[in-house]
DNA sequence: TTTCTTGCAAAAAGTTTGCACCACA
DNA sequence: TGTGGTGCAAACTTTTTGCAAGAAA
C-alpha cells in the first residue's frame, strides 16, 4: 500500500493540487477496496483513521480525484455513485437483481463495439458503460 | 394517441391496478414525448391538462408503471432518472459530454453481446443498460 | 505568507412517506 | 361500499455550498 500511496502523491502533486492527508487517505481506501464504494462507505472507513475527517471532504476529495482521472465514477444503482480506482483493467458489471451481487467481467468486446457504434454517428466515444442486469447463478429459479 | 391510450388501460387491468385519469396521462405523455423525461418534466406537462396533478402521483405511477414493465426508467446521468415507453425497439443511448445530446442507436449487437457475455458467468441478463459518452459530432474539437 | 483545503452547519435537489380525502371497480 | 389512489406537506437521502479556521507550498 505505500506505493499506491507514492505513486498517488505524484499524480497529485503532478495535477497541481496539494497533497493532504484526507486525500491519501481516500486513495488508500479506494486501493484496499475490495467492492465499489461509495461515498458514505469511504467516509465511515476514513472515520476508522482519522477521526475528524468529515463527509464533505470525502465528497470533495472524490470531485478531485475524478477531475484529475484518478477515480472512476460508477453508476451501478442511482441511489447514489460508487468509486472505483481508475486505470484498473477496462471491465463492465453485472448486477444481480434478486441479491445486488456485482460480478466484474472483462468489457474489451463491448469497448470495441462502442467504439464501433459511435463511429457511425459521428460520435468520438470516451467511455463505455455497459450494465447488465439480471439473475446470477445462485439467484435464477428454475422456473 | 387513443390507441395507445387504450392499450395502456388493457395492460394496467391486465396487471390488476386501477385504471386512473393520472396514470393515463402519464402515459399519454410518455407516449408522445421525443425524448426522455425526468419525473419534473412529466409533472409540468401533466399539469397543462390537469392542474391538480401532484409531484408524488408522477413519482408513484411511474414506480407503477415500471412494476408491470410498461416504463423503463433510464439513468442517463445519475442527477435523475429519466422514463422512456417500454416495448420500444431495442437502443443504447450515446451522451454527449459536451452539449448534453442523446442520440438513440440500435443496440441488438451489444444485446447479443450481453447475453454471451452474462452466459459466460452463468448469469441470465434480462436488461443491458449501455450508455457511452463521448463527443459528439458537432462538439467535437478538431484539436 | 499566501493560497488551497478542511470541518461544520445549513441548503439544495430529487424522491419517499403519512395521512385524510376521494374515486375506481 | 370498500380498497386502492391522490394531494398535500413534511421527512429523508444524497450531494453541494458558504464561511471561518487550518495547513501545504
Amino acid at each position: 500500500m505505500d506505493d499506491s500511496r507514492r505513486l498517488g502523491e505524484r499524480r497529485l502533486r503532478a495535477a497541481g493540487v496539494r497533497v493532504t492527508p484526507q486525500r491519501q487517505l481516500v486513495l488508500d481506501i479506494l486501493a484496499g477496496a475490495d467492492a465499489h464504494l461509495d461515498a458514505n462507505d469511504i467516509y465511515e472507513r476514513g472515520r476508522r483513521h482519522d477521526q475528524s475527517l468529515s463527509l464533505s471532504t470525502v465528497y470533495r476529495t472524490l470531485g478531485v480525484l475524478k477531475e484529475i482521472g484518478l477515480v472512476r465514477e460508477l453508476h451501478l444503482d442511482c441511489e447514489q455513485h460508487h468509486y472505483e480506482l481508475a486505470g484498473k483493467d477496462e471491465h463492465s458489471h453485472l448486477v444481480c437483481q434478486a441479491c445486488g451481487r456485482v460480478i466484474e467481467v472483462d468489457s474489451s468486446a463491448f469497448v470495441r463495439a462502442a467504439q464501433a457504434v459511435g463511429q457511425m454517428h459521428g460520435f468520438e466515444v470516451t467511455d463505455a458503460q455497459v450494465e447488465l442486469t439480471g439473475y446470477c447463478d445462485q439467484c435464477r429459479q428454475p422456473g
